[in-house]
DNA sequence: TTGATTTAGTAACATTTGTTCAGTAATTCT
DNA sequence: AGAATTACTGAACAAATGTTACTAAATCAA
């Protein structure tokens, strides 16, 4: 775990060894079984995760039809933000694709961070921008890449997810239907 | 300008008066006309700022043609995020529609918050909560709402959008081609 | 395990959207 | 003001995508 999370976090803020291990500390290792849930839709999303292996699956249900926002891939920091945020009910579910391995800390472990380490905001600016980055991908690749294209890249570089997620979840990311999915399949 | 950041800033984080006025004392105030820039792509973003009227459009070229990320609302924040939080070079550019009058803090004089007021963090949480839902909602819009839906729903929500921005910015903004929108215009 | 339910693949057809091209209107430049 | 550019509209056609319906396969629960 130290490893994984030190890497995360050495990026740009300079911390003492103490320091960083005090931070690990308050990580907690959780592991899902594929299907199960990190976070349900009208919950308060309270913790941060980084994924270590596995997949998960972000949706939010509007009209009886669960619409994928994110899978999120190993490495990943995964997280409600609006609602871990503001404390809000989160409007997305989180659930296990695939077996997951998940290092979590939670809000209040991170107010520690706060009042013991001075420069602790540049950490959650990073951890912010590495969110902000998965959401401007994802909007430009809606605006940009047409589902084939989509489909090849995804093949490219996320093959576990094609092999893992149901066809019906992968298109509904695609925002095609399933059976045009299939039938892009086919080409 | 006093009144708009403090009721901004006002929503969850207590704050004595004076802490508010020394914040507010650190915006200034900048008037773009219709067709300059806040920010140009290539270029860091060392700045967040907060629309007092007017209307900004976020974009990014992408293979010589402009795809529209957001459209900025009055009361809106507005930053090019993941560049100011890494200092990288901003991948889209922020141009005025219209005139528009922002309220505007500078990287620098963030700092200068969290060093002076305990508990700054939570300012912004409060600012990045509210740029992750603009982000969140545009996903949402994207992946629910069909293109003559979305142009009824700007059209009901932003007049001013409807009347100010180009056909063809419209267009790419809703992910679709110029004479396709003229087309459901007449309906 | 079986039977029921959900999911995946396929195809025909309908609808939406893109492309191309032309004409007109609007804007910019000199 | 006139010329040149750019933007908008419109229509015909092509391509992409959705819808419906049906069958096969996979999953789930008793």
């Amino acid at each position: 775990m130290n490893q994984i999370i030190k890497a995360l976090l050495h990026q740009t803020v300079s911390l003492t060894e103490t320091e960083l291990d005090f931070i690990v500390s308050l990580f907690r290792e959780i592991k899902l079984k594929k299907g199960e849930f990190f976070l349900n839709e009208g919950d308060a999303c309270t913790e941060i995760a980084i994924v270590n292996y596995g997949l998960l699956r972000v949706f939010s249900l509007v009209e009886d039809q669960k619409i994928s926002l994110f899978f999120s891939d190993e490495g990943q920091v995964v997280t409600s933000i609006g609602s871990f945020l503001s404390n809000e009910p989160s409007r997305f579910s989180i659930q296990a694709v695939i077996d997951v391995k998940l290092f979590v800390i939670t809000k209040l472990n991170i107010e520690l961070v706060y009042s013991t380490i001075p420069n602790a905001h540049k950490l959650s600016f990073e951890v912010f921008e590495s969110i902000a980055r998965a959401f401007n991908y994802r909007i430009e690749q809606l605006l940009t890449i047409p589902p084939l294209e989509m489909y090849y890249h995804l093949m490219a570089k996320y093959p576990e997810l094609i092999k893992n997620v149901p066809v019906k979840d992968l298109a509904s990311f695609m925002n095609i239907t399933p059976q045009h999915l299939s039938r892009l399949r086919k080409l």
